[in-house]
DNA sequence: GATGAATGAGAATTCATTCAT
DNA sequence: TATGAATGAATTCTCATTCAT
């Protein structure tokens, strides 16, 4: 019996499940049975399971994609221009993702830091150093910030649901506090 | 037929069930069964439904409860001879109080603007109105901050699990920043 | 320790949860809980089942009295100059008093021929047997039914509850090829 | 994503469930728990919550099937040669089918002129008018009998559980009154 | 005697997980 | 492999009955 490579269609339902578990979870929460996911995916329970031997691990697979993806924009913002603006930009994403979807934002902060995502334990926080230090560098950052920080304002953000209200004003004043907490200080 | 005052000993219970279910609550989310803070109460669970209908029922006066503690505490805090100070000493409550009970900052945030907290809907705005007022005179908090602002930034740093690492330093340094965005800008 | 006549209210009150029992049970049937009965009685559950050991003997007393009363009915019809007409109204009676009061029909019809009710077991078919000897012997009802046939032909008629539609007229055609096979036949 | 013909073992266990919620409803009433039925269909209780999503949709499903069976059997009464003898045996069988099965009578007594039953609605009247034309064409039922009065009829009678006593016998007689009472009156 | 709070055994229903088809 | 039926533990809630006040 040798190790053969995954068959293309269950490469494919595996795909599904994830970009299906994905939408249902951020849309209606991680509460969401199971059954719902394969639903929405198209395929039996059977191959959600097959895939994903229990639904923690599903939670656990949607969240470590998102945070992949994550990681790939912070260090398409690590490399840009203007490291201060981009770090304003991180913190609205953040902001604008996270508006209205609690549940969602409940796995990312209970996860997001923990061992068991090793890749994302890796590029998102050398990103975000990248991009931290290229800031401080060029002084809109003050120098006592560091990742653990900049991790912990995202999360601060990103729990925050009411944000959307008066067309997302109240996001961009909260926004602006925080950034101008990040400036050197006189 | 007079309505007679609730029994001692119903009472009583009432508030050991809260009190059971508010510790459970925090240490283990807002998901544990009700036979579990039956048992934590030592009652039985007829006696949880007696006094709280639903399940929701529950959650709902625990955390009425627990805005009803802090909006006095943010009154005590308002009426302080260093507003600046006070909110300083807030926005640390609420990182610290949050620590670690992430189901309990869901609460609080999912429902703490809610319609159905009318009491803490009055008494809390009012006393961080206040607070603000004063904290905006005394010149320690820039004037562009109000009630929504103060709420959205004591939900985002309440809702930050991780903060208790590093015996709070990193909290520390989370408020030190979040402070500095509330002063005044140069 | 002398067995002591009952008290005063002690027997209101009996009366008092007897009289509201019925009207519940008749209302929405015998599923309603103890509690709605003593609400509805104006006292504590604790008095109903002082006076009432178990849920079943309370439904078994307030029929027992419905079957007293029905009992009394019966014997006026039966000291009726018309002992045919009282058997008609007799039968008419049943059809409108059940009319829509499905689980009292029920309560009757599983009770009505118990060992449990002795009084009624006697004063009612000795009413019922007397009328019918009367009916019989003035010649409107046939010679071969005796009390079970007309206790049966009762509890038929009364678990019908579609009979109120069309204002009725279908209850009086039932009841009337009833009667017609009540009568002597040619 | 073809819309598939059910397997195999889903009908077999539907219609096991289905027969042993009949046997044990008409056995002990529909409040016997669905636990019991799935314990006397031999399947777990989630399997009969899989093909009827609650206890009522139990209900119904079980109550429709026996009412498709008595239509069918009325069918088959509808086309003998003595329409008259057909209407006894309907009356008949109605009678001892609803011995000592209060429960059931009621369900039926409750549902069956419903609108949910559509296509009982259908064929059993329907059978029922074809029975009653010829019975009163062959001038064994009188004129002014029509559904709704052998409906009534039916219900009443299948509603007295108390028939089976003496061996049937006080059955007999109670269906010797009704018929004489269906006959053309001189 | 009266009260109503406490109790806990069910009951219906859900859902992650297993396994025959 | 994929499917979806079967399973049963767990959960919320109800209610007859008991018992302290």
């Amino acid at each position: 019996m040798v190790a053969r490579a995954p068959r293309a269609d269950a490469l494919r339902n595996r795909s599904r499940v994830l970009a299906a578990a994905e939408q249902v979870f951020v849309a209606r929460g991680t509460s969401v049975s199971t059954e719902e996911v394969a639903r929405a995916a198209g395929v039996g329970i059977g191959t959600v399971f097959r895939h994903f031997p229990t639904k923690a691990a599903l939670i656990e697979a949607v969240f470590r994609e998102r945070l992949r993806r994550f990681g790939e924009e912070v260090e398409r913002l690590a490399a840009s221009d203007d490291p201060g603006g981009a770090i304003w930009v991180l913190l609205s994403r953040v902001a604008e993702v996270a508006a209205g979807k609690q549940d969602w934002a409940d796995a990312f902060a209970a996860d997001s830091m923990n061992d068991a995502f090793s890749p994302a334990r890796e590029q998102l926080p050398r990103a975000l150093g990248t991009l931290l230090t290229r800031a401080r560098r060029s002084g809109t950052i003050r120098a006592d910030v560091s990742v653990p920080e900049l991790v912990a304002l995202m999360l601060a953000i990103s729990r925050v649901p009411e944000l959307d209200a008066e067309g997302g004003a109240l996001r961009a004043r909260l926004l602006s506090i925080v950034f101008d907490g990040l400036r050197p200080q006189a």
